[in-house]
DNA sequence: CCTCGCGTTGGGAACGTTCCCACCCGGTGA
DNA sequence: TCACCGGGTGGGAACGTTCCCAACGCGAGG
């Protein structure tokens, strides 16, 4: 097995004594070639175990078949790591499936951001799939200008432009405080949060809209804004407890709040669930550990990922004019802690 | 800003009045380029806001400037998944210093795991990451037949012969064991990892030499095999408690299988660490959470990521003479649950 | 017997780089 | 004055594909 260099499709075509252009139509599966033709191709291909050259082929057809995930840092840390997991799980089981290849991109600061657009345009890559975007997100918007066929996992606001995939965040939201009150809890607290981002006003807005819908007037003043992680559900927990001391219940945004939340409950010798009901977001493994185990609201994560990847093949197929916005059902899995 | 199509290297020169050649020199930062020319190139470029096709240069130095991160879909799930996480930040926080970029390949099946070889010569990376190999793994054996550099994150077996990097697991195991007879444990069981892979051996190597160094004999009755999985653990668990009831410690190989064990010693009403003491291995999200706390022995998995990816630049480099092979310390962390 | 058409085929050009080599030009030493 | 040198420069070729188009052979129809 003495390979000088790898066969191209010349070695293919002498060897199968056809031209090189017969050699290129049965490997994108052209009609136009004669059965015998095509036998003797496929012959030599496995013969010499040629592989085709995809950057050779990238220059000509200017498509990479590559697609590029962007993520922030803040999103892969964080409890949300489990989250980042199975969101990549969706999307590479939806790309291997077209022989799409997938280049993950971490964002770690700002100066990285900033070099973003032209990294994306460096790569050359057919598509971006981007997650979890704040309301002003740049990348978004150089994206939507450059007309690079782009997916978000998450919007940027209601009035998104972009193809975006979503759970649904405010049904979840709402069917956890309903849950709720439907079992006696008279005064619902909530831990949001980060505001500036659409999941964060979502929930808050189920937290709303569950207090409308059972007919009571939402008190603002057990709104407490966190930041998704535990510390900030902590802090949240704490100041919710000095302000709103005979609050029963809590809707925290995230998990990873509500195991704060446990936590602060905890310290103040409030029992989970006989004192303060807790319900959290996300459905992380966190959550059937946590003492006592959380109630949340599951997101089917690894399926916003498949149909993310699938809306950007579409995208990219397609020269890229319909945009498709889709939101996936969340659903409430209750446990012991309300 | 009427952009006909993207910029090339000839548009570039044409503007700063010299030869293709020259503004090649510029971007690759040759010296024989004079100041006036580099300047008149560099201008150009800004206000053409060129950016060098990737494509058509990986197209004549066979080089693409990406790697490949080849994750086992089994590794992907399970309690690993912050360990995926955390290991994916590390090769992409190196990675990006040297604009280098990943790509990610996740394997789900065997079908998939045959194709692999192909895949990664379609994709024509430059360099390989391997995650987690087994003993008998044919990936890794047929890369080293290709030539093609590649890092594992962890080895197949004691005299692995390409570059890996990996956490120092007898160390870690050892050190477990020791805290756990020190605290007056006489009867440490251990659950294991899948023992067709060397972390698996290590750490149960690790239980042995704890044992060899205070002096004691092992008890192979006390070596119950798991596979790293939460159910296993509690499986494992239960036939512990059977065969060997008097057992007042257990190390367990992973922090999900402690987990699982946890759940199990509840059920059969021990007490932890009163009656048995428990410690696991990884520090995951999960030990911190968990009723008590886990004591666990925590991996440096970000920076096996970070080593992993140098030493694959370096390899890429080199032309791949040199192999690395390197063991990260690991570090104990005691928390209620020993 | 010639022409037409259609299924099949292969060579040339192009994609946007890098690398090799030849060239130019001013200065230096004989 | 001439050969020589070496920094700076640019054009041709090559990388391995795909696409365009011209050409081929062969049977059918006039």
């Amino acid at each position: 097995m003495s390979e000088g260099r790898p066969p191209t499709i010349k070695t293919v075509a002498a060897r199968a004594g056809v031209g090189r252009t017969t050699v290129s139509r049965v490997l994108n599966g052209s009609e136009l070639v004669s059965a015998d033709a095509r036998e003797r191709v496929l012959r030599a291909i496995k013969e010499l175990n040629y592989v085709p050259n995809s950057v050779a082929r990238g220059l000509v057809t200017s498509r990479t078949e590559a697609v590029a995930l962007v993520i922030p840092e803040s999103e892969s840390r964080l409890g949300s790591e489990p989250f980042f997991a199975a969101l990549i799980r969706g999307v590479s089981g939806a790309l291997t499936e077209t022989r799409t290849q997938l280049q993950l991109v971490l964002v770690r600061d700002q100066l990285e951001r900033d070099q973003l657009t032209t990294s994306i345009v460096t790569r050359r890559v057919d598509g971006v799939l981007l997650v979890s975007v704040r309301a002003q997100e740049r990348v978004a918007a150089m994206l939507e200008e450059m007309g690079l066929p782009t997916v978000l996992a998450g919007r940027r606001g209601e009035d998104e432009r972009l193809s975006y995939v979503t759970s649904d965040n405010i049904g979840g939201a709402t069917a956890a405080v309903e849950h709720l009150v439907r079992g006696g809890r008279e005064r619902v607290a909530t831990i949001t949060g980060d505001l500036d981002m659409d999941v964060g006003r979502s929930r808050l807005a189920g937290w709303r809209r569950a207090h409308e819908l059972a007919g009571r007037e939402a008190d603002e003043s057990l709104v407490e804004p966190g930041d998704f992680s535990e510390e900030g559900g902590r802090r949240a927990m704490r100041s919710l407890l000095e302000r709103a001391p005979e609050l029963d219940a809590v809707f925290a945004a995230s998990d990873l709040m509500a195991v704060g939340a446990l936590a602060e409950l905890r310290a103040h010798g409030r029992r989970v669930p006989e004192d303060v009901a807790v319900v959290g977001f996300e459905d992380s493994v966190l959550a059937r550990h946590t003492n006592p185990p959380l109630s949340t609201v599951r997101q089917p994560v690894e399926e916003v990922g498949r149909t993310m990847a699938r809306i950007l093949l579409d995208e990219i197929a397609e020269g890229g004019a319909r945009r498709q916005q889709v939101t996936l059902p969340t659903e409430l899995v209750v446990r012991e802690s309300s």
